[in-house]
DNA sequence: GCAATAGTGTCTATAAGACACTATCCG
DNA sequence: CGGATAGTGTCTTATAGACACTATTGC
């Protein structure tokens, strides 16, 4: 070979093949936020390995399509919703996490509002399910799935039927889950409780961003801290970071449910700026 | 194939090889700093793509290691460096971000003391060279080779030759950079300025965790930010962040050169403290 | 009126920024 | 003494948390 080979001569010469290669994933956490209660969406694996076991979804990256676009694709079929933002949160790499052979998995994170969310249940290919996320201290967790919840009343599989007749909740724990996504969804806490503090996340769970009350945002950030907040700082601190700078505008209709109406408000600028990094 | 298949049976019958598959590699950002001012190295391309054009430096992840053992392994290669922390900045995935092929970079942030790096910049494969990040608006930034500095002095390449012969610095911008490697600097700029404010990452550009002064610690806040911080609030802030909460504490010895001799501090905590997620 | 929810006001402690001042070395 | 660098003090404003209070609806 000429070291005064042209790049397009290269190109030609060039042989991929020299290497061996990882397989390449992308993983989604679908978290999403009712009242002031965070659930993330599991799978059960319906073949080897950790046959039986509960999972994030994810899938494998093609040739064709950034790491972003699987993960895209993969919420499509999973739960069809569209247009939302990811975050993406790590790449997992290590040699022995997957028993079939080398894969590395991108990590993505993703948050949707509960009634935009059709996950599907129903599909015999797999069971889908929403766990109510319960944090316990040093960002460990617990996931749950409460008998004859009403989240996932719709499903009528016989995991379902199993699970209505038992005495008690569900519930998985570090152990039960399958390769290292107990280390991945505690990894997606952090990151959401560290940024929905200087970044707007939690917008991202609003199920209407023309049409919000500020306790439905609170309830948001109450989920993803799993604490509740004063109500009057909480207001202050919003009308301080979002209002005041022009973020949120009021409406000048009121959400009128039990007690006092309350003033809804809408996100006044360019929706792309939410869960922007 | 059974449905009754065990884990194991399952693993034996299973083709790995079913899918196309992109190759991996693990870029490295080797910061440092000297005085107030930031640091890079980058290498320049001794072959296609990209041939002559100046890069950060990395390689391809292997079947037994994690991306973070082959940036690991990289920096070793590039510049002796061992025992640092790294932190994981991002995974870029576009599909045609090498020409040659389907590569996804798993992108690593390491800061190293100016002392500790002995860059091997005589090495004639390739050309190493710290390059001056000077930041403009809007996290943009040139990376600037000063003609004739004292920093990449050893180097005897045709390289430093023909600069030193030059009239003016050699500055590159976005397009002299190989790859989309402009957009992984910028990210990476922004991501240690994000975090130096609640991090102690700072710490991990000393060069004797044992003995350092306020002011080198300043210089390292001030080489990040590109700005310089008030001397008084600055003291302020790390007496109350670092001193007050134990993890530095005074020495007996001071630091004696020009001026008012300066008190020394020591990190006093695990040294595995430094750079900690 | 009462339950329920929305929304306000106030007090305190802490933190961030601007900036003037003092201290201690060398030569 | 003066230049150089280290280090202190003070004033102002912004922010965070605790917590008591008022407002507006339906029934």
């Amino acid at each position: 070979m000429s070291k005064q080979q042209t790049e397009k001569e290269f190109l030609k010469a060039y042989n991929p093949n020299k290497y061996e290669r990882p397989s390449v994933t992308a993983d989604i956490l679908v978290f999403t936020t009712i009242k002031d209660e965070l659930y993330l969406l599991m799978i059960q694996r319906k073949s080897h390995p950790y046959k039986d076991c509960w999972a994030i979804p994810g899938g494998f990256v093609s040739m064709d399509e950034t790491a972003k676009e699987a993960a895209i694709r993969e919420l499509y079929e999973e739960t069809s919703v569209k247009d939302v933002c990811l975050e993406q949160l790590y790449t997992f790499s290590k040699v022995d996490r997957d028993p079939r052979m080398r894969v590395i998995s991108i990590a993505y994170i993703v948050m949707v509002p509960f009634e935009k969310l059709q996950f599907k249940s129903g599909d015999d290919a797999k069971n889908a399910r929403l766990f109510l996320v319960k944090a316990q201290a040093n960002n460990e967790f617990e996931l749950v799935l409460k008998k004859k919840d009403k989240i996932n009343a719709k499903c009528t599989t016989d995991f379902q039927k199993e699970l209505d007749e038992k005495e008690e909740d569900f519930v998985l724990r570090e152990k039960d889950l399958a390769f290292d996504h107990y280390e991945i969804i505690k990894m997606a806490i952090k990151r959401m409780r560290g940024k929905i503090k200087y970044s707007n996340i939690a917008f991202s769970f609003l199920n209407d961003l023309d049409d919000f009350t500020l306790t439905e945002l609170r309830y948001i950030y109450d989920a993803i801290n799993s604490q509740k907040a004063d109500i009057g700082n909480f207001r202050r601190f919003i009308k301080r970071e979002y209002e005041q700078k022009g973020f949120i505008v009021q409406n000048n209709s009121k959400r009128i449910e039990r007690g006092r109406p309350a003033t809804t408000y809408n996100w006044a600028r360019e929706r792309s700026l939410i869960f922007d990094e």
